[in-house]
DNA sequence: GGGCTGACTGACG
DNA sequence: ACGTCAGCCAGCC
């Protein structure tokens, strides 16, 4: 078995298919943590590069990698440029983008 | 080596 | 609908 959590995490993160999006809950559940979505924000914090860190939201939809200044535009600029739609209030329809295959 | 922090979430009042 | 609390793991003082 991996080491740490966060290998398994951008394991997960990387097989993202283009134009889906999860949420950092959903990643801890599938890691077999429910409460465990922080650590996945915690894993993303340290964004390797590589990854596809703007197809991970939060759970209601929204960018969460926000938080960090100079993301927050790069992160819808991507996922508009990959086909995802943000709705009236800025939030990502997770019903249609949401990567359920996980 | 011990304690704090963090890109989150769901439950409760 | 809104503020607060607890829970997870690893890295960094």
């Amino acid at each position: 078995m991996p080491r740490g959590v966060y290998k398994r995490v951008y394991e997960v993160v990387a097989r993202v298919p283009y134009g889906k999006v999860v949420t950092y809950g959903q990643i801890a559940r599938h890691l077999g943590l429910p409460k465990g979505a922080r650590l996945v924000g915690w894993a993303m914090r340290r964004c390797p590069g590589e990854l596809p860190w703007h197809r991970v939201v939060n759970a209601q939809g929204g960018l969460s990698a926000g938080a960090h200044p100079g993301h927050c535009p790069l992160q819808r600029a991507l996922l508009e440029d990959e086909g995802v739609s943000f709705g009236p209030d800025g939030r990502v329809d997770l019903a249609t983008f949401g990567w359920d295959e996980i």
